[in-house]
RNA sequence: GGGCCUGUAGCUCAAUUGGUUAGAGCAGAGCGCUCAUAACGCUUUGGUUGCGGGUUCAAGUCCUGCCGGGCCUACCA
């Protein structure tokens, strides 16, 4: 048994996320974290809210509630979709939470008193109107070099030239419109991360099984250039982390806060802490302080490919600038984009099926599949509501639902709801259970090396290979001649159902559940030996034939949601 | 502009890291079965691997030049 550490990306306050949110992160790291406990190993899964930011604050002004309400309220919206989908965290956190607050400010302070931090004067640009400093791309105007008349402050999208704020010609705040700017000066804290360079080379560079597009970034930012730039790591804003150096004032810094991104990854650790006080745990030092047990924990990140440089650079200079015995990352499962029929999901513009609206419309069940077994990882992809329609009727209601009814309503028909007694193992079923331990063999490989999608269609192959028993061995003729024959095929059938159950439940717990529940039994531990574990429903073990496992979605039903979700949302 | 990723059958993806005739699923065609959610099984049609050069006994794989898609480019997160 090991202990494993999974963290999925915290997604951000601002507001619903769409499927390509959950397919990036939440999703593989809840089919990793179901996985490793069901082989047995002590897991901890936390993520998070990501509460702090500018963002957010536009988003609580603009739904017209106070900023903290307003992440409550959001908090509670996400925690609850996200148990709507499945998702098995220990503990679901909230980057705002005191315990974070409390880490953050010590580590700051722990980098200060290594020599990474420094103070740096600014020039920033200050809204009269809107009352705060303006991120670079909040403010708009002509474009120095090209025209454009709605070039951002950072970057100009229509010549791609990188701009400073001070370049544009009539600059004006992207928030209000207003003119009424003014440069001012500012005082920052900035991380040295230029001076743990050679440490973060030294340590990617030792990262020989991470992805390439997880390693490529990082040594982008590490090589590009003049190397891994210093960081600013505060902001001029009310809502945020407070700037403390430990639990000392930092003189000069009074009402500034810590940047979203300094305090976002720290919440990774303060989320294990808070749940220990939330009483669903201890010892939650054991699982991120290498001096307190965390040695032996393998720590597993999962996010988006927009968030690797802040996983592979940002985060680990402040755990290894502290120097204070805290668990680095062991492995790095970076996801691409899931594109919306043609185009990308977007949050802003309201673009795509957006996850309560999934669950409104199916089960989780049909989404986790769909999207698990069509992960974009080494590209893009894309969902259309044809495949996701075709996919999931033939991979979950005719491949796996319909073997659960046909096997079982056959079995109720002819020998009574219970699994039958008589007869011996066939040669066909003897061959099965070779082909599927096989596959079983296949299956446990891509789960552990976190292959997604070779997962999913080794684990449908499985489902696939009982159909193929079925057909051949047809209890249905056979019964004619050979009853106990063909109860030897159906008890090994019946078994089977169990068996997908348990190597499903990851991908499809709901229907696992349903599927445990409906032969009355559980799960025992991870399936090795076939030849026994296809024979823990013994003779006269009684089930209940299931309703329809997974209903088809019809033509009219895709056409409707096509149809309505084609539009953009508020 | 720069860096990286990517382009394989109508669609979604493989191809053991340069090694036989490029494979699966879906969709299409045909046959079979009748236990089952008109489900299942078998067979089968689809490919000049984006395009052009090159290296090699051998290239989907390596090099090079084009063309297309994508991400990042450090103050959105």
């Amino acid at each position: 048994m090991s202990r494993i550490l999974i963290t999925s990306a915290i997604p951000y306050i601002n507001g619903i996320k769409h499927l390509g949110n959950l397919v990036g992160s939440q999703l593989p790291a809840d089919l990793y974290a179901r996985y490793c406990r069901a082989r047995g190993h002590e897991v901890l899964f936390l993520c998070a809210t990501d509460e702090h930011g500018t963002p957010a604050e536009l988003a609580a002004a603009k739904a017209n509630k106070p900023i903290a309400e307003f992440c409550t309220e959001m908090h509670d919206i996400q925690a609850t979709i996200g148990a709507g989908f499945g998702l098995s965290f220990d503990h679901f956190g909230r980057s705002s939470s005191p315990q974070n607050r409390e880490l953050t400010q010590y580590f700051a302070g722990a980098l200060a008193d290594n020599g990474l931090i420094e103070e740096v004067t600014e020039k920033q640009v200050y809204s009269h109107t809107d009352g705060r400093f303006l991120p670079d791309r909040y403010i708009e105007g002509t474009c120095p070099n090209c025209g454009y008349e709605k070039a951002r402050g950072d970057q100009c999208e229509n010549c791609t030239k990188q701009l400073d704020p001070t370049d544009l010609i009539n600059p004006c705040s992207a928030i209000s419109g207003s003119t009424d700017l003014e440069v001012r000066e500012t005082k920052h804290l900035y991380l040295l991360q230029s001076k743990l360079r050679d440490k973060l080379s030294a340590w990617i560079d030792s990262k020989t099984d991470w992805p390439i597009l997880t390693t490529s970034i990082a040594r982008k930012w590490l090589n590009d250039g003049d190397g891994l730039q210093d960081r600013g790591i505060t902001r001029d804003l009310d809502w945020g982390v407070p700037v403390k150096r430990g639990t000392e004032d930092w003189p000069g810094m009074e009402g500034k806060v810590f940047y979203v991104w300094f305090d976002a990854p720290i919440e990774y650790i303060a989320c294990a802490r808070e749940w220990q006080d939330a009483g669903k745990g201890t010892d939650w030092e054991s699982w991120w302080r290498t001096d307190k047990g965390a040695d032996d924990v393998r720590y597993v990140q999962f996010m988006g490919k927009d968030n690797v440089p802040f996983h592979t650079l940002s985060f680990p200079a402040t755990i290894i600038g502290a120097d204070d015995n805290w668990k680095l990352v062991d492995y790095i499962k970076s996801s691409n984009y899931l594109n919306y029929e043609g185009g990308q999901f977007s949050t802003s513009q309201g673009r795509g099926v957006f996850q309560d609206q999934a669950l409104e419309i199916l089960p989780a069940d049909y989404w986790r599949w769909w999207l698990l077994s069509h992960a974009p990882e080494t590209s893009d992809t894309e969902f259309t509501w044809e495949t996701f329609q075709t996919d999931v009727n033939k991979d979950l209601a005719d491949v796996l639902g319909n073997f659960v009814s046909r096997v079982t309503k056959f079995c109720r028909s002819k020998f009574g709801e219970e699994v039958p007694a008589g007869g011996e193992l066939s040669e066909r079923g003897t061959a099965l259970i070779a082909d599927l331990q096989e596959k079983l063999g296949q299956y446990t490989a891509h789960m552990e090396a976190i292959e997604l999608r070779k997962s999913a269609a080794t684990l449908r192959s499985m489902w696939v290979a009982g159909n193929e028993f079925l057909q051949s061995a047809a209890p249905w003729s056979v019964f004619k001649t050979d009853p106990e024959a063909a109860a030897a095929d159906v008890r090994l059938a019946l078994n089977l159902i169990r068996l997908y159950a348990q190597l499903s439940a990851p991908f499809i717990p709901e229907a696992a559940a349903r599927m445990m529940a409906d032969m009355n039994t559980a799960p025992g531990a991870w399936p090795e030996d076939l030849p026994t574990v296809l024979t823990a429903l013994p003779p006269g073990h009684a089930f209940t034939t299931p309703e329809v496992l997974f209903a088809k979605i019809t033509d009219e039903q895709r056409e409707d949601w096509a149809s309505r979700f084609s539009g953009t949302r508020d």
